[in-house]
DNA sequence: GATGAATGAGTGTTCATTCAT
DNA sequence: GATGAATGAACACTCATTCAT
């Protein structure tokens, strides 16, 4: 007489939001994906998402907060650690495995720049990629060094949606992306 | 009694409008770009728009195949030569010259990738994504070399953007990216 | 280990809602007053409201009744009273007391008279007013000093508010509406 | 085969929306009178009405602006006479005039009190009020005097409605209420 | 070559209210 | 005595598009 659908879900609405929003945001886009949407997918009232969430903007934001904790967390560390090669490596490698357990939100923040530029999410993220940069980049070092760890960065976000089209294990691919970028921030590290 | 501004531009509306479009479309994102801020932008009504343009997305796909029409030439050039190193890098140091001469448009390609998957460019834009990786890309290379290439590309579309806040001479900084994809796609030969 | 703040509360909810709401109707109007603005003044849920009072009519027609009482009283009293000049010219001078005794009330009512009359208080409001118009109004009386009855209420009402911006000590002021008033109905009085 | 409803209406849609506006807005109040309730008085979108007016405030500006002229031009008009008896007199005249002419609007204004001084016309109308009062009141005179001045424009304000339901051909109560408020303006001058 | 006027479908958001707990 | 979760109806507003002139 319990543990029906509608018994079990009680309580873990904000959670289902979050979910449904952040599949038909990297389906779609951003504005391409109404309230009415995630509200009829989840089959409740757009009232009902107002209940948990005061913008649909905030919905995105505490998605953004709650996946992409990890990658803070990562670029904390980074910061503490001496700018040697090695620690540069480990960051590259850690970040990728970052990226992958949040893919689907990752993916979105790629395909949805010029969306995200005008959010709040957009500054988070900006700072949160400087920082990063800071890490890997020698500001003193050639400008074509500096070019490969940005090319290092923008590979490992990339390169899981761009290689969705090439065949393969996806682990398999992952393991060649994280190769690539790990050879362009080592090259750069030696270049100087 | 005549050269004036406004007789000068009789005539010349279509690209007025193109023009305008692109920027907003770049600046802001083709779905927060309005006809209205469009047609404000160039004193006419939004109706002027629909005399010269069937849709928005019209307005949009015009403007992409003509300012990508080198690219599209540079393509079908790159199919007919031999699968060499040297065609291979001739085409990245033709594709660098393309991008820049239309940095605009692929800023907004770029940033929009969610809103463009779903319009007519969108298909055209993969169409030739696919054909120019094909030249570049050894469909039995290793599956790193593969990924090396991806990341030439890669490098040139995000170059210019991401290096914006980097200081530097821009002609400098395009010639730094163009290395740096030079380098990845001679790696991704050799690897082999 | 009593006598917190948060133990002598307990109990007169009812009443802090009162307060509160009759605070913001007097400062914002009655419709741009949400329940959950009340709400969050004081700390509880919009649900708790419905607790205390059936709907958001309710909590105005509660604080209407519990704060009008004594103009109800008054108008009783000078119906059985002779209209005789000392009669109304008593009635004036009580009804300026008892107006400034809710004076947030009856700035709330001034200010608010499209939405009341649509609501339950508007008929009651209404009442009175006829009732207390009836005293001091003699129906044979000529036009113009009807009008004058009707001036001085007016001007004992709307003295308040208006007077605010005009420099002096309240109650100096109060006594100036009155005068102006009693002056009125006197006028009127003795017009006939 | 001209002549029509919808012909003769064609150009005037703008004029059209201000008077049900108005109708609506003096009789239901502002808020709770929706665009969609005007548009479907006029027969039209709710859209259309944005094509006219920017906002909904907007059009509430538009029947102010449009009403109110002959009443600011009343006041520049006073502010450039002489403050004697005989100014003062004509200026409670001509009022009493103007707001006869535009009586519905002032209805409304008094009606909708706490709702207009959120919007821009309550800043516009408090200022004309503090104007006008300028005129009439010689600030060195006794309090009340001053009062029975302010007493004077409420009287001359509040008059047409609430005489509404008193017997009586309109232009005599109109005759009345001004004779009043000439009274109090007179006596106000020979006070001090 | 362009405008004025309008539409239909949609958006995100807010509201008073309900009810099981 | 109060909350957490939700609803249904409404709201002001915006959009791409149309079409007679």
């Amino acid at each position: 007489m319990d543990g029906t659908h509608q018994q079990r879900r009680r309580g873990d609405t904000r959670q289902r939001i979050q979910d449904v929003a952040l599949e038909l945001f990297a389906e779609q886009g951003y504005e391409k994906t109404s309230l009415r949407e995630i509200a009829e997918h989840l089959d409740v009232t757009k009232a009902a998402l107002y209940y948990h969430f005061k913008t649909k903007e905030e919905i995105l934001v505490s998605i953004f907060e709650d996946l992409s904790q990890p990658i803070e967390d990562l670029i904390e560390w980074g910061g503490r650690q001496p700018h040697t090669l090695a620690t540069k490596q480990e960051i590259v490698r850690r970040y990728s495995g970052a990226l992958a357990g949040a893919a689907p939100l990752f993916r979105f923040m790629q395909e949805n720049q010029a969306t995200i530029r005008e959010l709040r999410i957009g500054e988070m993220f900006k700072d949160r990629t400087l920082r990063l940069r800071d890490i890997l980049i020698d500001p003193d070092a050639e400008l074509v060094d500096q070019v490969r760890c940005i090319s290092a960065l923008f590979t490992l976000h990339a390169g899981m949606f761009v290689m969705q089209d090439v065949e393969g294990d996806p682990e398999a691919k992952r393991k060649a992306v994280l190769e690539v970028a790990t050879d362009l921030v080592t090259q750069a590290h030696q270049g100087a």
